[in-house]
DNA sequence: ACCGTACTACGAAACTCGTCGTACTACGAT
DNA sequence: ATCGTAGTACGACGAGTTTCGTAGTACGGT
């Protein structure tokens, strides 16, 4: 019971609205998030990054973030890898990104 | 009892944050209504867009717009003109709004 | 086989948000 | 002064979100 050996679902490229992208990043643990990711530069563990919220409130953050398309999320052995899909927001809503991941504060 | 005569309060260029500019524009409804606004160019009357909901729900989004910082609102006899904060959005998120407005779908 | 680590699933509680109706104020015209 | 138009204020409802705890699955080591 409970399936749970599926692959994690994405939306591929075509398929990424802005108004779902714009959700997800306009909440606070979230644009952290991905705001550590992209500090920290390669796919990083779902984890390594310190959050002030518990483990299943994570799980929930990440998901929103990779339905809407803005992470891609892999296996490896028993942690998620996360990496931000830069290339298909860059594609989608050039300038984007880059223009909310440089806005300090 | 109810003031109203005071001037609309709107944040200042530094008090603009992300957070709340991506939360107001995530919304199908005040994200078409900043499209519009765009497309039409100049000041708009708050009523001369056609939108899918009732005036106090359009008053609503409207100053959850307003509040966020996206556009300035100024009264002009009865009706509200409302204009995109084009300066101060791109002084603070460069590339932000352009990237926005020019998702299409 | 057992244990620990990493994460997901599910349900519940508190909160926020979008929507509306109704009642109201403000302004302009007749 | 009266009426119509433009918009706001307030309260309410339903839907969705954020958060958590608890329980469970998956993998890697010993």
């Amino acid at each position: 019971m409970g399936v749970m050996s599926d692959e994690l679902t994405h939306p591929d490229r075509a398929e990424i609205r802005i108004e779902a992208v714009l959700h997800a990043l306009a909440d606070p643990v979230r644009l952290h998030y991905v705001r550590e990711m992209d500090r920290i530069g390669t796919g990083v563990a779902c984890g390594a990054i310190e959050l002030p919220v518990t483990k299943s409130t994570r799980t929930h953050h990440l998901r929103t973030l990779r339905e809407a398309g803005v992470i891609w999320v892999r296996k490896e052995g028993t942690a998620r890898i996360a990496t931000i899909r830069r290339d298909d927001l860059d594609a989608r809503f050039p300038g984007l990104l880059a223009a909310i991941l440089s806005a300090e504060n």
